[in-house]
DNA sequence: GTCTATACAGTGATAGAC
DNA sequence: GTCTATCACTGTATAGAC
């Protein structure tokens, strides 16, 4: 019975600290320099710790890739819609166009779709995570706000036509600028530009579908 | 000895048959491996030339992938909305906008969508190429057809908003289909649901510009 | 001009010392 | 559990024969 030192119970704890600095140093480089533009020793550099180390927290590349996006995907809730302050209509419509367009011109956001779509074709797998976590759940939370103002009467949309009108005014909303973004050919999006557009949108959003009061004539 | 002797006359077409050869395969493996994805040595093996051959008639592989990708997207022109019937203006409506999801859903140009941005980190020459040749033409071919509906008194669009109902138009019509095709969730989509999508596509659209009789009242 | 053969750095992943 | 050292392999690019 050799009672030896200390590491009787010297298991995961330590390593919970280097897993996390792994993760967001492979993040950043996925990020920035795609799936097969990363090797596992510049994330071990970055890490600052041995490529075996990463080898033990991860499988494999795939896998290290797969946590990056996975935890970096459910960071990016979008059930903001769902919150929304219902009190004006045209506020609430505004609020949700301008916290989408936010969310997809983020740098983040764009260095994300740019790596999943990328690697869509070899990893299919993560290009549904993605979708699942992603957009699949702001369409979600945009078709629940909507039905809740027909239901409430401001809004006048046909029921099998709710999930279109959500699509419709994200993709209205979005315009060409996260193409811009992903192809680098801007920067960023200046406030000038952004705030008359997101109001033209929402403008056009309720010709197409607020209520009309029934007795006027339309 | 048996000598076949044919090919005395080796053909010295010089390079342009396997200059066409090797940019035919490279194509094919650089849309469906991507850049990083691809090695010169499996471009050689599908051209059936050696690698030096690829070498000598490409300066590198960012060369062989810039004028791969110049050649199909200088393939792949919308100056169709240009040449459309203006008899009807649903028709012709319908007609842009049915091109343009035909051109965005099929399946080698949602290979390049995929790779041009995929790579458009670390080659944003690529990157502007692609647009300059691709959505910048598809958007102003839009415009000039938008504009001479304007001048024909069959449209009503603010001079300072053609540019924005021309997005919207291909925005509302492309709705997520590409992004379903760019992750890798659908194989292609149905007529069935794509029809009867345009035909609303064009109905909002004509809600939002089409010119009102000036005799009745609106 | 085209081929075979190769230089040389870098890759993902593993083995063994502490 | 973490590190250093190394594996087998592939990448781009080049040199020399015909």
């Amino acid at each position: 019975m050799a009672e030896v030192s200390a590491p009787v119970r010297a298991g995961r704890p330590k390593s919970e600290a280097k897993a996390e600095a792994i993760l967001s140093a492979a993040s950043e480089l996925f990020l920035s320099q795609g799936f097969q533009g990363t090797s596992m020793d510049a994330v071990a550099k970055r890490a600052n710790v041995s490529k075996q180390t990463v080898y033990s927290h991860f499988a494999n590349k795939e896998e290290l890739f797969k946590a990056c996006i996975g935890a970096k995907v459910a960071g990016y809730g979008f059930d903001s819609a769902a919150t929304v302050e219902d009190a004006d209509l045209r506020g609430a419509l505004r609020t949700i166009a301008r916290r989408f367009v936010d969310l997809l011109l983020d740098p983040e956001v764009v260095a994300m779709h740019r790596v999943v779509m990328g690697e869509a074709a070899s990893q299919p797998r993560i290009a549904a995570l993605f979708f699942d976590s992603g957009p699949k759940q702001t369409k979600a939370a945009v078709c629940a706000f909507l039905e809740r103002e027909v239901a409430s009467g401001r809004l006048r949309i046909p029921q099998e036509r709710v999930l279109y009108a959500a699509v419709q005014l994200l993709n209205m909303a979005i315009g060409m600028y996260q193409l811009q973004l992903l192809l680098g050919l801007r920067e960023s999006i200046d406030e000038a530009e952004l705030g008359p557009h997101l109001e033209q949108v929402v403008d056009d959003f309720l010709v197409l579908y607020q209520a009309r009061d029934p007795d006027t004539k339309a």
